[in-house]
DNA sequence: CTAATTTCGGATAAAATCCTCCGAAACAAC
DNA sequence: GTTGTTTCGGAGGATTTTATCCGAAATTAG
């Protein structure tokens, strides 16, 4: 629920590339085979990361993404309105196309501190607190086995 | 966010049939064209909110669709459990297929809390509940202004 | 320069979601 | 019975999302 594929890779990559050596690219084929999801389909993702100017890519040998210069700092919410579309957490929960507190769904007294605490935290949360909960080893950014992990 | 077009057409329908005196069947075609959402569609959304032992249809003159007994304490939950599959709010938010408190995606410890408050919104909100907001004039269910619904 | 590697950009395919259409079945009124 | 209304069920279309493919451009190494 909530985040739309697309939103769910472009977030582990990015976490990913956090936890690796600022400076040294990393190459798409990486990424993918690391997260376990379609190089091709991420491909697209880091295009779209790179316009929206979070990442370096660099062609060729030795080439690959680096996260742009303070990019550690970027917050979930960022990356999630690139990748969700401006009206991200703003729009209704039942649907209607105008929903405010002059105007409201019945859900929407409800609904409205929810969204709050989700725009806090997704706000609260930047690529390098996650890249070091990753790095500590208490918190897993992929599905695969460590086995094949070690292999890939 | 969140829901699916069915899930809040699903939702819609139910509140607004709720508002309704009870036993009298409501018309597929009155409550697509209150809510302003595509009746063909709304018809299969229909369907099997009976297969969900949601409602009664009843064919034919003086057809239409009921709640069913008992119905009107039906609570979100139960609806969405329906529409959007019975993983709705126990996925993780960044995609991964395992993330439990003993193998966490990094974002999982702040999430469970807002997950929590959603089910506990989404199974404190009865229909009878929602369609008495409606019913009181203070909230609205449809986009439509009040001119067009008048005449519809 | 040539060869190898990597991202870029555009086209395209596959799958899921959203939506429509139509004949059939059920039912009420006459 | 006949007619008109409504849901039912299945098939199919349209759109969006997800995913793949391929040639071109950029870059490095020899």
């Amino acid at each position: 629920m909530i985040l739309s594929r697309t939103s769910q890779y472009a977030v582990q990559a990015l976490i990913f590339i956090a936890t690796r050596p600022r400076g040294e690219p990393v190459l798409n084929r990486e990424i993918a085979s690391y997260l376990g999801v379609p190089p091709a389909y991420l491909a697209k993702i880091m295009q779209s990361l790179c316009k929206g100017d979070l990442l370096y890519s660099y062609r060729g040998r030795l080439g690959g993404f680096c996260l742009r210069g303070g990019a550690e700092k970027t917050v979930l919410m960022q990356i999630l309105l690139m990748t969700e579309g401006a009206s991200f957490t703003q729009d209704c929960v039942l649907g209607l196309k105008v929903c405010s507190d002059a105007t409201a769904c019945p859900m929407h007294k409800k609904w409205v501190p929810i969204k709050q605490k989700i725009v806090a935290i997704l706000n609260d949360q930047t690529l390098e607190k996650l890249a070091r909960a990753v790095q500590s080893g208490k918190y897993r950014l992929s599905d695969l086995p460590a086995t094949l992990l070690a292999a890939g």
